[in-house]
Parts: structure tokens; sequence; C-alpha cells
DNA sequence: GCTTGCACCTCACGTGGCGTGAGGCCCCAG
DNA sequence: CTGGGGCCTCACGCCACGTGAGGTGCAAGC
């Protein structure tokens, strides 16, 4: 059952175009073509397509979707979650903008105006800069330091959208199992865990298991961290700690 | 209280360039230029950027954006309105396709393998040529047809995505007067109908309240139409017909 | 047998929304 | 008076395709 150009093009939802250019980039080849030259999509190709359209509509720049695709120790059913977990993360933010235009119309209708920041608070600054000063003095001479610097180096705004979504997401699956009455030794709470561990070796620096707690014990340490995971979730920071402590614990024995 | 780029740049999240590029394109113009040729944005052009950050996230292209925004006989609550139900139906469609994820999750973990069409059926085939013959063959020699033709020559894939997305938001917000008990023939139901008219006049074609009426009858007429609104909301039909009507009569007399 | 039409093919240039220097000006602090 | 920071104006680059132009393979009708 291998399907032709124009029929992948007609229930994807996409121009034959743009199937040459995946093609082109070798983003999406064909794993066949007829006698005459026709591109033949094989059912795994479509299975690949509909991931790859996943991946675009939530953002991602093509190469970045070939490298997650062809990613050799990511299942497919890792895609699908971290799928699910951008998505609702992007109706978060979705929310809070609706949020914002509610709270703006509002404010019209009274007659008050508002102050440049609180304006454009719901665009999320996500400033990347905001402890630059700080974790250069205490980390500035660490590998994970170092590697974190070069790998952030050449993210675009669009990159850090995506990171801090992606992260969003992993802290409300988190805490919902919290809400759920999950207990933060429980399988699921440790596999939320060592995704959260997974993330910032994608994102930041190779992040083992020691790090790992290390970074947890910081979260109730550093009030600055607690009260974002509080702000979260009451409960959130310790939760989050004891997870990745236990998830250490299994993986180291 | 003037602001320079950078400071502009810094809290709404934007980098300079695109400031630069706005003004480039007669976006947003800086309302002021300091004596030594440097930008100065005034608290209106803030306001401005933020209706412009809007519809961009929203995906209209920045020339759209500039007819929306200056287009004479649209008010600022239109503009916040009309962002709303973006955002909502976009919401929609996200929490459509985190669904579609899950079914995906499910049948894999069962087992089951989907057909092509199912597969894709979340991205919104949208096909506008659906009903293509059938309505030139009622409406072809009509100028509405004409103007309809004309205007929805040069919408892309996306330009049909909004559209479709904005008609959803409305149906949606419809729906919830319904459910909450508003009268087809209440202030809000016809604000929502006069909103439904104005909507095809910008999208379609110029349609006034007769054309409009004859619309809302078809809705409960043909049974495609019907079934549409009904899929929505069980009574749509017939209530957006009333409203339709009521908001006409409120016109004509 | 011949043409008509359709779906496909391969270049190859165009476009939108900026990113990214290059080279220079203004102004204040040391 | 020299350095540095923020601003300026070109102007070329990039990504994900759109949009022809010009040609091929194949089934259907004349």
């Amino acid at each position: 059952m291998s399907h032709s150009v124009g029929q992948v093009a007609g229930f994807a939802g996409v121009t034959v175009r743009t199937l040459h250019h995946y093609d082109d980039i070798g983003l999406l080849a064909p794993s066949e073509r007829s006698h005459a030259g026709h591109r033949r999509y094989s059912d795994a190709d479509l299975d690949r397509l509909q991931q790859i359209l996943f991946y675009r509509e939530l953002g991602f720049p093509l190469d970045e979707v070939a490298a997650l695709l062809d990613d050799p120790d990511a299942d497919p059913r890792a895609h699908l979650r971290r799928q699910h977990d951008l998505l609702t993360a992007r109706i978060e933010r979705l929310r809070k903008m609706a949020a914002a235009v509610e709270h703006a119309m509002e404010a019209r209708t009274m007659g008050i105006s508002l102050t440049p920041e609180e304006r454009f608070e719901v665009f999320g600054d996500s400033d990347p800069v905001q402890y630059e000063d700080e974790v250069r003095e205490r980390w500035g001479d660490t590998d994970a330091y170092r590697q974190s610097r070069e790998r952030t180096a050449s993210y675009t705004k669009d990159d850090w959208k995506r990171v801090t979504e992606e992260l969003d997401a992993l802290h409300l699956r988190m805490a919902d199992l919290m809400s759920a009455g999950a207990a933060a030794d429980s399988g699921e709470a440790m596999d939320t865990a060592e995704e959260h561990r997974l993330f910032i070796t994608r994102a930041y620096y190779d992040c083992g298991h020691e790090m790992h707690t290390c970074l947890g014990e910081m979260y109730v340490a550093d009030p600055r961290f607690t009260r974002m995971y509080e702000d979260i979730r009451p409960g959130l920071a310790a939760y989050l700690r004891d997870a990745i402590v236990a998830n250490a614990a299994r993986h180291g024995g």
C-alpha cells in the first residue's frame, strides 16, 4: 500500500512542493520510486510525516525535527509524550494570553492604563541573562557551565521559547502527579524526574544523577528556586527534589 | 514618557532589528525621533506594538496586521475581542491535537494501526474545494460568488487556517451563549450574529442583513449545514438562525 | 495511431520576516 | 581625549517553502 505525492499531500494537508522540499533536504525521503521516477510513500513514511508535521506545528526548525526523529535512542512513545507535553505547555501559554486580553478589556472599560512592563509580561520575557553574573560566579569554572554556554550560545528566541515551554510542561506534569496523590518515589514520579534530567542534558549540559541530585537540593535550598516551584504548585519544590533523589537512588543501585 | 528602541525591545521581548524592520515597512513608525535621529516610542506606540505582537503570535502576516490595525472602523475593543476569539479557537485546536496524541499513544500500546486519513485528520483538512461544484451550480451567477472567488483566490493554507479558526471561535461563542441560557434575540446573541455577518463580509463577500438571513435559513434547511452546527452543540443551528433573524430585524427597523 | 489531459518530474528564482555583520555617529565617564 | 555603549543605516544571508517554466509517462477518447 504505497501512495503518490498527490495522495499524501491530499490527506496530510500539505502541498506537493512541501513533500519535494522534505525530500530535497533529506527529512522525508520516500522509501521507493516508481518505474517512472515517481515518489512512492509507504505507511512508515506516513508515520514519519505525521511526526514531522507535529513537530513543525510546535515550531521546531526542520533540521531539529530531523535530529529528533533520527535520534536512535528515542522510541515512538517518547516522541508522543514530548509532543503531548509541548502541546499542554502551549495551551497553558495561550490561556494566559487570553487572560491577559480579558484583563486588558477590563482595564479599558474601567479606564485604567497599564505600565509598559505589565503590557508585555504575557509574551514571556524568559530573560536568559537574568542571573548570568551570579551563575558565572558560582559555576563559572565547571564543565557543566562551559557546556551550557556552548549549547545555548546559538539558541534563538524561538529556541528559548520552546525550551521554557517544554520545561514548564514537565513541571506541570510533576505537579499533577503530586496533586493526584502519587508518592515522590512512585514509578511515575521517578520517570518524570528522569525525563527532567534527560531534558537538562539535551538542552543545557550532561547532567548525571549526582549533578541532578545537587540541583534538586538547590531547589529547596535557594529561596528563588523554591518560590518559582511553589508558585507553580505549593509543595512542588520538595516533591520534585524527593522524586529526583528517588530516581537517582533507583539508577544508582 | 518616551522610550528608546533598546528599552522597548527589552520589555516587549523582541530584538532591536525587529523594531527597525517594523519601521522600515511602515508597520510601527515611532512617533518621534530624537535630536540625534534616534527612535523614540510613545505609550501609544507601545499599545500598537502590543497589538502587533498579538496578531503576529496568532499567525497573521505583517501586511494584514497593518491592514487590521489601520482599519478606521475597528475600535480597540473589537481587536481585543477578535484576539480573544482567535486564542480560544487555537486553544481548542491544540486540545484536539493533544487528544489525537493520546489516541495515538493508546493505539500504539494496544497495537492497533491507523488509516492514513485517521492519522492526519487532526491537522484539519479544511478542504475549501469540498462542495465547489455544487456551490457553483447554485450560486455561480451571483455577485457574492464572484466576490468570494476573488477574495479567497489568493488565500494561502495559513489564511484558510486562520479563517476557519476565527469562524470556529464565533460558533463556539454563540454555542456558549446558548448554553448559558441567553435568548436568541438577546443583545449578546444579536451582537455575535452581527460579528458573524461582518466576518463573512471580511473573509468572503459583502453580506448584507438580507443575505445573512438567507444563510441562517439555509443552516436549518440544508442537512449538511445543520449537522455541522449540531455537532458543535445540539440546537445551535436553530439558535444561530434565530439570532441572525433577530439581528437583521434590529438593523432593519 | 495520434492527441489530449493529467499527474508527476526537475531546475531555479522569488518571498516574508527577520538575523547578522560592517562601518559610522553621538554622548558621557574616566 | 580616549574609550565604550547605544544608536544609526545599508546590505547581504537564511529558512521554508511558493511559483512558474519546461519536460516525461501513461490512460482515454477521436
